[in-house]
DNA sequence: ATAAAAACTGACCAGATGGTAAAGATAATG
DNA sequence: CATTATCTTTACCATCTGGTCAGTTTTTAT
């Protein structure tokens, strides 16, 4: 059997099949919700029966699981890349464009992981308050820091952060509701619009504020 | 039977009975999703046999979609109160802190209205594309005018709505992970901190530029 | 080529779940 | 009080769904 006990070599087969099914079980969970999902569903759009799906992974469970450890990586690389030595604003404006490329090109991966929260995270509270936790604790710590030294206006770091989750991941989780609502000839620049929207937001809540102090020349 | 065949008149019983079969149905719907609740999950919550629910309502989609159509006048409510005869910024600013309030208050209400548009709004699409539409068009065109007027900055008003919309209802929808990475003693704030941020962001967003014209006294 | 390992399938099972039927209990009404 | 209408429950059923198993086919290694 192929079932993954970590330690076993894998075949060319092997991989090959499990990539489809992955494939296909991100489709049918980000789509349908854990429980609104099947394996049938899954076994349909990676066009394998469905005991062989159980074949290679030992559960439906399991499936959803390896797709989320997947996407916590995925997930947090772009937090992971602001840096302390750039230019504050030009690092969290380029953070938020990344996030939005995201929405755009992997809206799957955001609606797995929103599907997730939204019950109540029960499979990744742990990554929750471990990984994602220590990076935004660290992130938090920066933005603070750059806010001291008067470089970016001081605002709640925690708030930023969460304003800049929760707008660049509404373009991939809520893309419906854009699309029913906005006017149809803006539809396919809705990405770049909301870069260029975006951009301004924040930079203009980050800007320092003017120097009172400063005295006349 | 008490099938709400619109035309019947209601009884004590029904009106109490229907009310608390819907208060444990948006809780078992808005934390488990359409798929993930069961009939008898509700029934447990409500204190009701099974058969019994089913008394009061022809089908588990019956029950939901009675709850999608209360949700919707609840939901549009705040965006209607947007007006055109106050002053701009301020205006917005309201939205938002509502907005938020609603977060708040009925974040089941909203985790039902996010799970419905995750899966692709299969029961309410007509709604998105009929009155939400139509009101944000209408607030579009307000702000858009309010732009013109030189009033507020001019932004992307599209933009502006989602940006609202995406942090507030992130409150409610993504209340875990924020429990989980936020520091513990800011929790209990989290709101009050939160409007406090959202109006700074929104109120530099859209403090009209200032008039390089003025002159040097 | 052939044996062993891997990959795959059809038939099936057990439990969960949406929903029904019919009879019993309760409340409203004359 | 009696009769009717409303309400509730017990016992079901049919279907869906996650998962198993015994055996068949295909691939790989010798």
């Amino acid at each position: 059997m192929a079932r993954s006990n970590s330690t076993k070599k894998i075949t060319r087969i092997q991989r090959e099949k499990i990539g489809i099914i992955l494939d296909a079980a991100l489709d049918v969970f980000s789509n349908h919700g854990f429980r609104g999902a099947t394996i049938d569903m899954i076994a349909d759009k990676a066009h394998l029966s469905k005991p062989n799906i159980l074949y290679y992974f030992d559960s439906k469970d399991k499936i959803h699981e390896m797709l989320l450890s997947n996407l916590l990586e995925t997930w947090l690389e772009p937090l992971k890349q602001i840096s302390s030595t750039g230019e504050p604003i030009s690092e969290i404006c380029c953070y938020v464009e990344r996030k939005l490329e995201m929405a755009r090109d992997f809206p799957q991966e955001s609606r797995l992981f929103a599907n997730e929260i939204l019950q109540g995270a029960p499979r990744i509270f742990h990554a929750l308050n471990g990984p994602l936790k220590k990076l935004t604790d660290e992130k938090v710590a920066l933005i603070n820091s750059w806010a001291d030294d008067g470089k970016i206006n001081s605002v709640d770091p925690y708030h930023l952060i969460f304003s800049i989750w929760a707008i660049t991941q509404h373009y991939a989780d809520f893309d419906v509701q854009i699309l029913a609502v906005m006017e149809k000839n803006k539809i396919p620049n809705r990405f770049s619009d909301a870069n260029k929207y975006l951009e301004e937001l924040f930079t203009r809540l980050l800007e320092p504020k003017v120097k009172l102090k400063e005295p006349l020349p």
